[in-house]
DNA sequence: TACGTAAACTGACTGGGCTCAATAATGAGT
DNA sequence: ACTCATTATTGAGCCCAGTCAGTTTACGTA
């Protein structure tokens, strides 16, 4: 056992910093050229790794996709979080929380619908996935939350109101008619809709 | 021009009767195997065409299950609408919608998923795919005539309502969270989310 | 019947995601 | 320092959806 304040042996670094590589050289080559324009061939080279290995650290393409977009989802997430605290208006608290995840996905977006196909669609087994599908759940929570917070009339489920929430994000930010709509458009579109939701 | 009754000529009765056989094999593979298990090399030799000659009648193996269950869900929509002019309850009046559709989808869970995600994210300026998206929108239409026949609260828009009941539909369907509920359990849960919508 | 041409058909081929048998690196035990 | 089992890496190659240059077929016209 060496004396360094290291706690981590050569192997753990190793894996640790071709993870970091890897998740730069992916995130560079999909910004600038799109998901769909991007060879696992390509990121591989990019990481300076075999082609092999790049699947020991996402089993897909589309889990690489998760890898690299995961974080700045829950950004987004905890910048509306913070937002929506501030604001008394369900509706529009609730729309604190839905914008900046909408910005987040229509940054690129061909990326954007790849990243919510996969997340519908993929092996929920996998790593990156389970972590997607965490970021949904905290968003339908903090959802729930402002809902809950002006107690609304009696019989009123937060939680699944949230549900319903994030299905009309999903569908609307997926769907092929929508994929013209610039960010105000599609934020407008997905106000209008959970606006029948939630009661006045 | 021959006189005889047939008002096609052998070139046009040629096309119809390839892509029936096209539309014969790819469906019985699919529903012996699933779309995932079947390659599309299966589908020609099985219709004794060339493999070109199959992307000639659809562009794409999803294109290809378009054409295959298309004809399913138009004539569950078709069943669902009739069912519904029997019903006074709106609320089972659009579960009467609802329900021969999420029964048909999960005929295959996997092939029914499969289905989704083309509707979604396939290419929508390809024909099969288009018949989809007008199926969903005539049961978005029937979903809507429904709320409209009860004149309900003043401001209640019954159109938008059914596209909200859509989503719910759609994602309730597809999510990999759901894959293992069975029909009956799924339309519940549907059903849940959709009396969220309907005022009493 | 013969010709011209447009439409339909074909299968060898390509590109790209992903696998796996072989190889190399690591580090615990001695 | 030297095993040696475990873990990580690798790239040639597999599989399969989809393409395209070349061929065949249908059919109007002479």
């Amino acid at each position: 056992m060496p004396v360094t304040s290291q706690p981590l042996g050569r192997r753990e670094r190793n894996k640790q910093e071709k993870l970091d590589r890897i998740t730069a050289a992916a995130s560079e080559l999909f910004a600038k050229y799109g998901v769909q324009d991007v060879t696992t061939q390509q990121i591989a080279d990019k990481a300076d790794i075999g082609t092999g290995t790049l699947f020991l650290y996402a089993k897909t393409k589309g889990e690489l996709l998760l890898l690299v977009q995961n974080a700045h989802y829950a950004d987004a997430l905890e910048r509306g979080r913070a937002d929506a605290e501030t604001i008394p208006d369900a509706l529009d608290a609730v729309m604190a929380i839905v914008r900046p995840i909408v910005e987040c996905n229509r940054i690129q977006i061909d990326n954007g619908r790849f990243y919510l196909r996969e997340m519908v669609f993929g092996d929920p087994t996998e790593p990156h996935h389970s972590v997607a599908l965490s970021i949904v759940g905290q968003t339908e929570e903090a959802i729930a939350a402002i809902l809950d917070r002006k107690e609304l009339a009696g019989e009123f489920h937060a939680a699944m109101t949230a549900r319903i929430v994030s299905a009309i994000m999903f569908v609307s930010m997926a769907a092929s008619v929508n994929a013209g709509l610039d960010i105000e458009a599609l934020v407008t579109d997905i106000r209008t809709q959970i606006s029948l939701l939630i009661p006045r």
